[in-house]
DNA sequence: GACCAGGTAGCAA
DNA sequence: TTGCTACATGGT
């Protein structure tokens, strides 16, 4: 076994595990205490419990050491990221949880908005996540109507159900199911599991995955707007699935997915970013985040909502 | 029992 | 194009 540690003040604007992997955009990594997203069981932004997650047939697992205030200005004090694989995997886990962003620069270049500042203040160190296309996608076809809570629940019950079993320092971990390996469930099956209407929509998009239909990652050599029309070709995936899809996998960061949260603040704090439909709305409130960096700015925004403060 | 949650597909006009 | 509506499920 590898394992090494990265020195959390390294990172630009800081870094905080906690908030990054629990924030909603992420549903494929899993703390060791099996009570991620339950609110009841909220350990709090500075616990130092174990995620995991499986890339390419390799479990990862990272944990916060040390330090006080995971994105206190003060970076001296701000402790270590500290990791397991079973090879060198430190630059997957930067990729991953984008350490090497500039979040300084990032949150510095923001619109001067007293809205917008107060939920970068709030959340310091939550960073964008870089996850597998494929899981995403699935993800987010789950994500519909749904609490995050849940999504992560589901998300959890199709792995140890459909995909590989891993076994690392003595435990056994579940990957994300490959298309093949989703595509041979039925909607049946998955109905039984929970998944309620978005069952078909799973088959069906891990057929097209799985036949050489198409693949989420393809959307990455295009423009922003053909690459989210581009994953709507999916079943089950519309303009705000394929923006969730494009910012937190394919590193779209100016998609600004439109979920009832980022509604809400349109209207409560953005009224004249609300034209009607998806397309322009989305439009305007990129630019009112920013341009470039807007889906750090939404992602902040969802999270500050979300959890209420 | 309503109401709500990181919405989308299918259909009518 | 735009504007309904049905769709599962569990928590408050």
């Amino acid at each position: 076994m590898e394992t090494g540690t990265i020195p959390i003040a390294e990172c630009s604007g800081g870094f905080d595990l906690y908030r990054t992997l629990e924030s909603g955009q992420s549903y494929l990594w899993r703390r060791e205490d099996g009570e991620m997203y339950n609110d009841d069981a909220e350990p709090g932004p500075g616990h130092d419990r174990w995620y995991s997650t499986v890339v390419d047939g390799d479990v990862i697992r990272v944990r916060r050491r040390g330090g006080d205030q995971p994105g206190a200005a003060d970076n001296s004090s701000a402790g270590v990221l500290e990791w397991e694989a079973s090879d060198d995997r430190e630059p997957t886990i930067r990729r991953l949880l984008r350490l090497d962003d500039d979040l300084e620069s990032i949150v510095e270049s923001a619109p001067a908005d007293p809205f917008l500042e107060e939920a970068y203040e709030a959340y310091r160190g939550l960073r964008l996540v870089e996850d597998p296309p494929f899981g995403t996608l699935i993800s987010f076809i789950c994500s519909a109507q749904m609490r995050v809570s849940r999504i992560h629940g589901m998300v959890s019950t199709l792995a140890r159900t459909y995909g590989d079993e891993i076994e690392f320092d003595g435990e056994t971990y579940h990957a994300f199911p490959r298309p093949e390996q989703l595509a041979s469930s039925t909607e049946a099956e998955l109905r039984d599991l929970g998944l309620g209407y978005r069952a078909p929509y799973v088959v069906r998009t891990a057929e097209m995955v799985a036949n050489g239909d198409g693949h989420p990652a393809d959307a990455r050599d295009l423009e922003y707007e053909d690459a989210r029309d581009h994953l709507t070709q999916f079943v089950g995936v519309g303009d705000k699935v394929a923006d969730c899809v494009l910012l937190f996998s394919l590193g779209f960061d100016e998609a600004v997915p439109l979920d009832t949260w980022i509604k809400t603040a349109i209207a409560d704090y953005y009224p004249d970013c609300d034209c009607g439909n998806y397309a322009e709305t989305s439009r305007a409130i990129r630019e009112r985040f920013g341009g470039k960096y807007a889906g750090y700015a939404q992602t902040y925004v969802f999270h500050y909502l979300r959890t209420g403060e």
